[in-house]
DNA sequence: CTAGGGTTAG
């Protein structure tokens, strides 16, 4: 092997022999080249004399995850005599997150005669945060005082980094404060910190104080800024940054490129995002995730999936992210045979399948409306990695399904296995008693959360206006978000207005769309609602103030578009959609099926025609609604036996919902229908959801 | 020729 001609040459002197193997060691790249320079050193003793070279074996080892071998190098050196190898352990340990053990090393460094040093505390203090333990830290901040360190640029920044890691972003800022001399990279730490704890605008102001003390903001500061923008979703800000990256020769660096496509993203501004990704000449794993995320964030689901075809033909190794983004991607989409083929991808890459993963494999395949193989992974989970989610993931599975005693059911017996119920525990069981009707066992578990410890937010709030209003108690409701007082929010108000809807309430509803437009003035879906309350009404006049109101503030109402899968296809069809000769077949069979219908005692609901138009027409548009026109093109290819499955982004409207039932019973089939909030589930004239959504 | 801030997902 190449590497016994430079051993032969033990004549050099030590030095050069050391530059070489350094080299080497740097660039080496698995870990049995590693070894066997490692087993070189050592049995030529050349590592005995090179404090050097063992610390860049330590660190190679360590870079491999190799922990326990990097520890045996450290243990047979003379050790004591160097603080510098006692450093590098730490190092190997703290920047490879085994920050337990860095912890425990670092304790066993001040029982030796190890003094700490400028060059430990970093390692000590990451350890701190990465572990969340911030008396441990704090412990350490007053050893760093102690040993008189406490005015390290270094040290410093690892303290706001700790105390911000730990949550504690206020006594971040008092070390922040008091520091006498800062770099960029402190102020990136402190920038960071507001950034992580979503405080965006206070992230920004940072860095304008920052620019007004003379730094210039480097790639990394970017990246952070990036991000906090992204939050925000400010669009115009976000191409100043672009801007900024760019003049400043920062867009070359891969994490930047990501950074900027990732805020592009939650900017919405996908045809930019896309630009980026096709212009960006290197990309790395977290380029092709950012560019699916932001597929996924824009609803552009059939997108993901298209793009994660082509990230399996590319070089690139997918990781753990990219599944779950895909995963996620399918759960919007519905998907079946898609959920199967990814589900089958990650078994045959034998991606390692975690709790979170598990989860949303389990979550995908009950949105895909296969509760069953969903109920059959929750079974199949070893007990040692039952955890709370995925108890969460179950009851949500089932209350989306509209079956709300058997969410109750997995609720109780979660409690008696001694699992501690959490927020989204409590989420999804009142959210499962809201679907299935179940208003005094929705009651019983809100007043249990004070049992349990757990803090109601806005979203709990939401789920029981949301289970009164549906029943009809809309009094009820409407006391509940007044006890709120202050910290109701659009999703409390909203479920308000939604059961104004289905209950016809129009002075309510206007209570709660005044509080809507004021809290979330670009929200579409709120007006398309209200305006839908007003044409129930027959008020076409405020209809039309509502439509004009839009059209001023630039709003559109998102088309409506029904899925369904036939022979492995995925068909999309939209309300009123063109004619052509595709369309014009199914077109032909809705208009069948409704006059067969009719003589079933079907009567066109023509209220939930939104339009001040002529009854004629009214009854051309309901026919038209995408979920009729799926459901049309599923009974003329969907074998017989097998239940026709709709995915639709928006609400069912009543009068679908009535021809759907009588469909299942006239045509004997099963009829699955997935809208925005929940699953139907039609079958002998009668739906899951007892008309009740 | 030891050290500090960084991108996706949850």
């Amino acid at each position: 092997m190449i590497l016994w001609g430079l051993t032969l040459r033990t004549n050099n002197p030590i030095n050069k022999i050391e530059h070489h193997y350094d080299k080497f060691i740097q660039s080496c790249n698995t870990l049995s080249i590693l070894t066997q320079i490692h087993s070189i050193l050592t049995t030529t003793g050349i590592i005995k004399q090179s404090v050097h070279l063992t610390a860049r074996i330590i660190i190679k080892y360590s870079s491999f995850l190799h922990l326990q071998t990097a520890r045996h190098v450290f243990d047979s050196t003379d050790h004591e005599t160097s603080s510098f190898l006692w450093n590098t352990m730490l190092r190997a340990y703290a920047n490879s997150g085994f920050s337990s053990d860095a912890l425990e090393f670092y304790s066993l460094m001040r029982r030796s005669d190890f003094t700490p040093n400028n060059y430990t505390f970093p390692f000590v203090l990451k350890s701190c945060a990465a572990s969340l333990l911030i008396t441990h830290g704090k412990l350490v901040h007053s050893e760093v005082l102690r040993t008189g360190f406490g005015s390290d640029v270094y040290v410093e920044a690892a303290l706001v980094d700790m105390y911000a890691g730990c949550g504690i972003i206020d006594d971040a800022r008092k070390v922040f404060d008091k520091m006498s001399k800062r770099d960029v990279v402190c102020w990136t730490a402190m920038i960071t910190a507001y950034e992580q704890a979503e405080r965006a605008e206070t992230a920004l102001c940072l860095l304008d104080q920052m620019q007004q003390e003379g730094f210039v903001m480097d790639w990394v500061a970017t990246v952070t800024i990036a991000s906090a923008v992204g939050q925000l979703g400010d669009a115009k800000r976000g191409r100043a940054v672009h801007g900024y990256a760019v003049r400043h020769g920062l867009f070359y660096e891969v994490p930047v490129v990501n950074s900027v496509l990732a805020m592009y993203a939650k900017c919405g501004e996908v045809e930019v995002a896309e630009m980026i990704f096709e212009r960006s000449e290197e990309r790395n794993v977290i380029t092709w995730n950012s560019m699916l995320t932001c597929y996924v964030q824009n609803g552009l689901a059939s997108e993901a999936l298209d793009l994660f075809e082509r990230m399996k033909t590319s070089d690139v190794n997918l990781n753990q992210v990219t599944v779950l983004i895909v995963v996620s991607a399918c759960s919007y989409l519905g998907s079946q045979q898609q959920a199967a083929k990814i589900h089958d991808f990650i078994v045959q890459n034998k991606v390692d399948i975690n709790q979170t993963l598990r989860n949303a494999i389990m979550d995908m395949y009950a949105k895909c409306a296969d509760l069953d193989t969903a109920l059959k992974m929750f079974k199949e989970i070893p007990v040692n990695q039952l955890d709370v989610s995925a108890w969460n993931t179950l009851i949500a599975g089932y209350g989306m399904h509209g079956y709300g005693k058997q969410a109750l059911n997995v609720f109780n017996q979660m409690k008696d296995e001694n699992f501690q119920p959490n927020h989204i525990t409590f989420t999804s069981v009142l959210s499962a008693c809201s679907h299935s009707g179940l208003v005094n066992e929705g009651k019983k578990c809100f007043a249990e959360m004070e049992i349990f410890s757990v803090a109601k937010d806005p979203k709990h709030y939401a789920c029981m206006v949301d289970m009164y209003g549906r029943a009809g108690l809309l009094n009820d409701a409407y006391e509940l978000i007044k006890d709120m007082k202050s910290h109701a929010n659009d999703e409390v108000w909203g479920a308000l207005l939604l059961a104004c809807k289905i209950h016809g309430n129009t002075n309510l509803a206007e209570v709660a769309a005044d509080n809507l437009f004021h809290l979330e003035p670009q929200h579409t879906g709120y007006y398309v609602l209200m305006s839908n309350i007003y044409a129930d009404s027959r008020n076409w006049q405020e209809v039309g103030n509502l439509r004009r109101d839009m059209k001023n503030k630039g709003l559109r109402k998102p088309a409506a578009v029904s899925l369904i899968e036939v022979n492995n296809e995925l068909y999309g069809f939209r309300t009123g959609e063109d004619i052509d000769s595709f369309t014009r077949n199914v077109y032909q069979k809705v208009e069948r099926v409704v006059v067969e219908l009719k003589m079933e005692g079907y009567v066109p609901d023509l209220s939930c025609v939104f339009h001040d138009v002529e009854d004629e027409d009214k009854h051309g548009m309901l026919n038209y609604h995408g979920e009729k026109l799926a459901l049309a093109f599923g009974l003329m290819n969907v074998d017989a036996g097998l239940p026709i499955f709709i995915n639709k982004n928006l609400r069912v409207c009543s009068d679908c919902h009535s021809v759907f039932k009588l469909v299942s019973r006239v045509y004997g089939r099963k009829i699955v229908v997935r809208d925005v909030n929940r699953f139907h589930h039609f079958e002998d004239g009668l739906c899951s959801c007892n008309d009740y959504w």
